[in-house]
RNA sequence: GCGCCCGUAGCUCAAUUGGAUAGAGCAUCUGGCUUCGGACCAGAAGGCUGGGGGUUCGAGUCCCUCCGGGCGUACCA
């Protein structure tokens, strides 16, 4: 930011330290750039010449303040203790020291407390917005120094109902992550562990015949803990339907029961797949609980626990020794009336995965289940799997809020609102982004009103009319994006201020791709695409203000805007695609 | 009781993982603008980062402690 900043800067002349003809792919904003991998050992060998010790390995970070520039090295401050000398009088003797030719680099100040501020030369910042747009979809993308076989495995929601917002939450959340990942160069496979075994299915079946006996007058209570949903009667009436209540009164209990949970369950899951599909997340695998016992998956489990001396009977039960591990308490395997717990069946589910190859296996599960974490992890690592192998993230709660009130009741769902209930008035782009943009360790209010509000308020919207008013220059201009090849003048005619805010801006996408990544942090991409629309919409309007900056003015600066323009409509539409939300070229104004 | 998560502007949230004067968006106030899509722009105001202590060049971030909220603490999943 030139002319903008205040603090006193040293030109340093440079030669000759980029090529930039032959650049293809390169980012330049990165702190592991070549830039800025050259500038962290020319200030190795500056600190050095000025008496630090020979293993002294300065950090070239990126400052929070973009006015600071574009790289910052806190070597004085570090040094400061070890040499036992002011920062800032280290600092420039740094500077004096500092060889910066074949960095990239072409302004150094000294700032703050005593750190050094860089910026890049324009040389560097043109090759790399070519290189975006060389790049095309493919922006953002990066390859992994490590690439690894991910399960993510997200939503498991039992096939005993609908899908409701808390699942939403988790499924964009996964689905995102999943999608982080591959941007990142690692391969990633979907997954839902359908939970059909087990008590809780059990009583679904009970829960159906109830609501059918009750349907043809036969006094019934419905069982403990059964499910109070209306869904569960349409289901009860539909089997009716489809079975006759003859052939169902003619079973034994039984086989009615089994036939009824059988049948309830293949509609909910059907159910449940539908909804996700229709919200945009699709699944690479379907995984039944069931078949763990059908291959013997949980026996040889068992066998093993129990041969190895981890496993044991007690109380016609059968336990794990998770106080081996740090638990509190040993935990059932095998419950006394003979049937398996989920814990058992998760344990042989995880070691399943890794049968299958992966070599790492990401869950999201509600909050709720956080007390199941470290024994998970225990038993896995106790089995051989590395203590890195299964990663959990946690998903908080989530309240709909409309008109400042929580909204509890659904017609269909009974004490839940409905995943397809939500989207079916907000559209699957905002329910996702919605419950993208908060951290997932934090309970979150989803606002209705917010939600329903096509403004730019909204963020959803914020972002996808940045990018429809990219798409519309483009039209308007009769020009071809896909055919800019600007030259290294036309991006010079680029402006210092707000032009070059919104290039280093979009320079660092695939940083921030990667940092979110790491951090298993769909929403910090959210906070990009805003900070990158706001920063286009106040670039964009200074059109208004001045015809000779509209993107399509022409003059020389033109063909340099376009690129920039095109670069722009790159990035939030990557940004977009990688959160599963559509991008729009155009959007409809409301009353048209 | 114990364990996990959370506490930042009036509200909803950030802060690039220990960096510089803690930033955005709503809402509020002031002043602009016949439009490459005005669904706009510029500016102002707003803070003891729940309290206290510690670690170091430097803490919203790490450690200890207290307070407040959520969740968990099953032979449920």
């Amino acid at each position: 930011m030139e002319g903008a900043s205040p603090p006193p800067r040293r030109r340093v002349v440079m030669e000759g330290q980029v090529n930039p003809g032959r650049v293809v792919k390169m980012e330049v904003t990165d702190v592991r750039s070549a830039p800025a991998r050259a500038l962290a050992e020319a200030l190795r060998e500056a600190a050095i010449a000025i008496g630090a010790p020979d293993d002294f390995s300065p950090q070239v970070e990126r400052p929070a303040d973009p006015t600071h520039g574009d790289f910052a090295s806190n070597a004085a401050l570090v040094l400061s203790g070890r040499l036992g000398r002011p920062p800032r009088e280290l600092a420039a003797e740094l500077a004096e020291h500092l060889d910066l030719a074949s960095t990239g680099v072409s302004d150094l100040a000294i700032a703050g407390p005593g750190f050094l501020n860089f910026s890049l030369s324009e040389d560097v910042l043109w090759a790399g917005l070519r290189s975006a747009l060389e790049s095309g979809a493919d922006w953002g993308r990066s390859s992994a120094a490590e690439p690894l076989r991910y399960n993510v495995e997200f939503v498991s929601a039992n096939p005993t109902g609908p899908l409701h917002v808390a699942h939403g939450r988790g499924a964009a959340i996964g689905d995102a992550t999943a999608a982080l990942l591959e941007w990142t160069g690692h391969e990633v496979k979907r997954e839902f562990y359908v939970n059909d075994a087990g008590r809780q299915i059990e009583l679904l079946g009970e829960s159906i015949e109830t609501r059918w006996l009750q349907a043809r007058g036969v006094d019934l209570e419905m069982p403990q803990g059964g499910y109070q949903g209306e869904y569960i009667r349409d289901i009860a009436e539909e089997l009716a339907g489809e079975l006759g209540d003859a052939r169902l009164e003619a079973l034994e209990r039984p086989e009615r029961l089994n036939l009824l949970r059988a049948r309830a369950t293949d509609i909910l899951r059907a159910g449940q797949a539908r909804d996700l599909d229709a919200f945009g997340v699709h699944m690479d695998h379907w995984f039944d609980e069931s078949s763990l016992f059908a291959t013997g998956g949980v026996d040889g489990l068992l066998d093993r626990l129990t041969e190895s001396g981890r496993a044991y009977r007690d109380d016609g039960a059968v336990w794990l020794r998770t106080t081996d591990l740090g638990d509190e308490k040993d935990r059932v395997l095998v419950k006394s009336d003979g049937s398996h717990t989920y814990f058992v069946s998760d344990i042989a589910y995880h070691l399943d995965k890794a049968e299958r190859g992966f070599q790492r296996a990401i869950d999201v599960w509600g909050a709720d289940h956080h007390g199941h974490v470290p024994r998970m992890q225990a038993a896995l690592t106790a089995l051989g799997l590395g203590e890195d192998f299964l990663e959990v993230l946690l998903i908080q709660l989530v309240t709909v809020m409309r008109g400042g009130e929580e909204v509890r009741m659904s017609k269909r769902a009974g004490q839940f609102v409905s995943l397809r209930d939500l989207f079916a008035e907000t559209g699957p782009d905002v329910a996702r982004y919605f419950f993208l943009m908060r951290r997932a360790e934090v309970p979150m209010a989803f606002d209705l009103d917010l939600a329903l509000d096509t403004s730019d308020a909204n963020p959803v919207y914020k972002v996808q009319y940045a990018h429809a008013r990219m798409c519309s220059v483009f039209r308007r201009g009769e020009v071809d994006p896909e055919c800019l090849a600007p030259t290294d003048a036309d991006l010079a005619a680029l402006g210092p201020g707000t032009e070059r805010m919104v290039l280093t801006t979009v320079l660092r996408f695939p940083e921030r791709v990667r940092a979110a990544a790491r951090a298993r942090a769909p929403y910090q991409i959210c906070n990009y695409l805003e900070e990158l629309a706001g920063a286009v919409n106040a670039w964009y309007h200074e059109g208004n203000l001045d015809a000779s900056r509209r993107l399509l003015a022409e003059g020389p600066s033109r063909p340099g805007r376009l690129a920039l323009a095109r670069a722009v409509q790159l990035t939030l539409g990557s940004g977009l695609k990688l959160l599963g939300i559509s991008a729009p070229e155009r959007l409809e104004r409301e009353g048209e």
